[in-house]
DNA sequence: TGAATTTCTTGATTTATGTCAAGAGCAGGC
DNA sequence: GCCTGCTCTTGACATAAATCAAGAAATTCA
């Protein structure tokens, strides 16, 4: 089983039947570091697996790039508003390292549902997970200081440290880079 | 068309034969002012539609009460994660004031997949609107301070400001009762 | 390898926001 | 209608975090 597959059975629970059908939609890419997958208001038409790198999404507001999130193996990248409303993109979605991604464009992932039969329903689980995450990272911005949501990001993530350019770990979550880089000196010692 | 059935359409865009059909499984609900709805760890089995009143959702942290989101006409209330995925809910929700609600209890709702057979994928994309919704949320926190947060609640929700007890706003927008209250002092003149 | 560029750290200072405490305003229950 | 609690505001002060500026460290790339 590759990567890909291990990852679709963890986050839909399909058969593994249904599983070689569903990752003979995905395409291997290869994208060198700072290639974008996606820019801002473009339209987002194809959906990514990470299966190696790590990949930037952010935006550009008032002149500051805002990092929301910074994804690794195992994780989906896409703007979904654009993909599934056909919007325009609000993302930037930037390789911070080479990436190998396994992506699906929109036409294929279409065809999904057609081949199995409960595919929405799945979807709609894997979504409202993803939704639920976004809640528990709103509730550290309402009820976490920069110092605690620092501290937590780096218990469960310790991986980014030493791969992201602080800068960005620092706007995800929410701080400047100077404060972070006080609160990483004070935490080590 | 009741306003129930106004909603559902607008959120999910369904034929007006297979509204009817979904909004028969709603059941009118009176809540008084500070009953709630669901408590933390308890199963969230029931949905329910805001059809009048005002209800606010919130967790207990460290002894302090943290509002997520104050819901009015035409939102709907449930803990997502204890609903769909059976655990222990996270949130308290409780009305501010007497509410009329419709509610559809998990049993009913798993019926509507078999009356109306697109109803996972139209379920799908109603989240996933929500998803962005918090996308959103997230990058104010992330971008903007805490004035430029009141003055977007305050543009976009005036209503709340006088009806809701504007310590539950200030939790809601991720600063102190005083903050807030400097904040609203400053912005009237 | 070494120059150029970017990123990170540190210090000094300012600003935003939180905390604590007191009192004013309001609302609900008797 | 009038206590009794809540809720909101305000002031004084403390603290967290941002800003600005400079230099150190790391990385990129020729």
């Amino acid at each position: 089983m590759t990567e890909l597959e291990k990852y679709i059975q963890n986050s839909f629970a399909v058969s593994k039947e249904d599983l070689s059908k569903i990752s003979a939609f995905f395409k291997p890419v290869l994208l060198k570091k700072n290639d974008h997958f996606l820019k801002t208001g473009r339209y987002c038409d194809r959906l990514g697996f990470v299966q190696s790198g790590l990949i930037r999404e952010y935006v550009t507001i008032d002149g500051k790039e805002i990092t929301k999130w910074i994804s690794t193996q195992g994780y989906f990248v896409v703007d979904l508003s654009s993909f599934l409303f056909h919007r325009a993109a609000r993302w930037n979605i930037q390789a911070l390292t080479d990436c190998e991604l396994y992506v699906i464009d929109q036409k294929d992932y279409q065809q999904i549902g057609n081949v199995i039969p409960s595919w929405p329903e799945l979807e709609k689980l894997f979504i409202a997970k993803c939704f639920t995450v976004l809640e528990d990272r709103i509730l550290t911005h309402l009820s976490m200081t920069a110092e605690q949501r620092y501290q937590q990001l780096f218990t469960y993530n310790k991986e980014l440290f030493n791969q992201v350019p602080l800068q960005y770990l620092a706007s995800m979550l929410g701080m400047t880079p100077e404060t972070l880089s006080r609160l990483r000196k004070k935490s080590i010692g």
